[in-house]
DNA sequence: CCGTCCTGATATACCGGTTAAGCTACCGGT
DNA sequence: ACCGGTAGCTTAACCGGTATATCAGGACGG
């Protein structure tokens, strides 16, 4: 199949390339009839342009980046992400942009990625996740003058724009409601600690908790089942064990709650559990699990819109997305005094 | 940051473009001396080529495509994708190929994307993933000339070249296995039928069981929980409901044993469970599942080194990747006779 | 001493778009 | 009859690479 240059079709309609370029994009300089001519010529033809001279031209390649530093092993199990993308392609395939998509392992590779990105001029903009406390990549996609959006985090993000989600309302909400069902000693198995988000909600707990006279015990976990599951037995070795406690995700809350069972005790009689982040998983599982849920591919698509925007040369704005909702189900309950 | 061309360094080295690019691409016509020096300004100035130029002037991108379609809900909790990507990464990263990776919804969107890719030379080749019986995108890919390698099954490829694992070999693995416990009542909930694994198992899967004389009764369902947990009570209605019930994916499997454990039954004493597709989900749950495992990530880097060497013409075979091995945990067991 | 070959460069065209500048024909106004 | 303005094109340059043809100059053979 030969595909189609403009100057073909500027060949059949009987005018120059020029011509032909203004015609298609609705530029002035032609007249209806000749437009109308050669938008059927192209039409006919199957013209697209290509995207290699069109990038060349103007400069803009018409593709966003987005990068994840995570070991596969907790990707996988993570709807996190593919939601997020999932929200993000609905906004960009409306404005034919495309999404570069890759995991980096280590940060070394991520900023190795960025710069070659950035030099080759194979993305406009890219997607900051994961944001982490002394974030060498914020930075340096300043410094690159990168257009991002930083996914998550208004924290750390310097002067890049951010879509974040208010997790410390989050922490606090989760607390309340498991003080209010008569929770006396909370813990709380985390994600990373270099992690802002991880921080953030941390801090927010242990306020909360601290405020309310209630306890509160932490363990950083990796967010894989074997972590979460490892937190869990360290938790019930205490001598005072928790009898509600948060996972940063659903998977470490699975894994939880099955090390909970096999020590013998009921969910949620002797133990609540809470999801940050729900997933069809949380509804599976017996007892289903209590979660914090939020819209994530709309907050991809709000990150989309943003970056869209931004390389528009829009100034931004931070911009928050709805709180997340604390759905109830059965691996929560008041505690037996 | 003002990035650096060919033309800077020219520029700098009192030489001309031309034997700029000589010197960075290897090719003869310059000294070895300008050589190093050009090099080294390359170096100094932080060069690299402009991914949009290069693309126009050889007419290749530097870049693949892969389209999902599928539910973002489903997409969320499967682990495969992820993994096949990062092991397609692993291989592609290397060879300086970036992944265009995109969610589509619907063949006719999925076709639309194809021939536009194509036509606006984005892609240099694409992935092609979930075959269909009858599927159009076949026809359409070997149309467009569009360098493809099929993930998943020969069958139906047409003279797409493909990468695959035995599937009719691994479900006649399970059946053997599960008639050698003693099992007489055999069921699968299958994925959508109109996908051609779904057909290679479950062909497999009865011819072995007649081989067998053992019964197979087959549900099909849609790879979420709730289809999932609808397809076993269903099974469990019929007068003689099935001793051993393998899923296509593991969460439908997780589904499968939730619904069984709460119809009263045990699992393995009452209904053997296997799922097809490993995770750290199967073996995290109580009791942990029998599952089929493979070697996901090598599968991707298989299919990326296949399509590299396709868009070098290099003819290829159909390659089939290492069968795989059933992984057996707490969820299958001996029939009680 | 001249023609030939080789080395190391330059000049230039090309990929397929976008776009500034220039040209022409036709219009209405005085 | 002459002029200015403009609609509707064309010409040509440019984006940043790659590749081919050309060219200058020195070595070499006869």
């Amino acid at each position: 199949m030969k595909r189609p240059t403009i100057a073909d079709i500027a060949r059949r309609a009987g005018v120059t390339k020029a011509a032909v370029s203004f015609a298609l994009n609705g530029q002035p300089g032609v007249s209806e009839s000749t437009r109308g001519r050669i938008m059927q010529i192209a039409e006919e033809l199957g013209w697209q342009p290509n995207s290699a001279a069109r990038a060349l031209s103007d400069g803009r390649s018409g593709v966003f980046g987005l990068v994840i530093d995570r070991p596969a092993s907790t990707l996988g199990v993570e709807p996190f992400f593919m939601q997020l993308i999932s929200g993000m392609q609905a906004e960009l395939s409306r404005e034919h942009i495309a999404l570069l998509f890759t995991m980096a392992q280590g940060p070394t590779a991520e900023a190795e990625l960025y710069r070659e990105w950035w030099a080759q001029r194979r993305v406009d903009g890219v997607f900051l996740v994961d944001l982490q406390i002394n974030d060498s990549r914020v930075p340096l996609l300043e410094d690159l003058g990168l257009p991002t959006v930083v996914v998550g985090s208004p924290r750390g993000s310097g002067s890049l724009p951010a879509v974040w989600t208010d997790d410390g309302r989050s922490a606090e909400m989760v607390v309340e409601y498991l003080v209010g069902l008569g929770h006396r000693r909370l813990a709380r198995v985390t994600g990373m600690a270099h992690y802002w988000h991880t921080k953030i909600r941390t801090d927010a707990f242990a306020a909360v908790a601290r405020r309310h006279g209630v306890s509160a015990t932490f363990v950083e976990a990796d967010y894989t089942s074997e972590h979460g599951a490892e937190a869990t037995r360290e938790l019930l070795r205490a001598p005072e064990p928790p009898t509600a406690i948060l996972y940063d995700n659903d998977v470490m809350a699975l894994a939880g709650l099955t090390v909970v069972q096999r020590a013998g005790l009921r969910v949620p009689a002797d133990v609540s559990i809470v999801a940050w982040e729900d997933s069809a998983l949380c509804e599976l599982v017996h007892p289903s699990l209590t979660a914090l849920h939020r819209d994530i591919p709309a907050h991809g698509a709000q990150a989309a819109r943003q970056l869209i925007a931004l390389t528009r040369h829009v100034r931004l704005i931070d911009l928050r997305d709805p709180s997340p909702v604390l759905v109830r189900r059965a691996s929560t309950t008041a505690v037996d005094t």
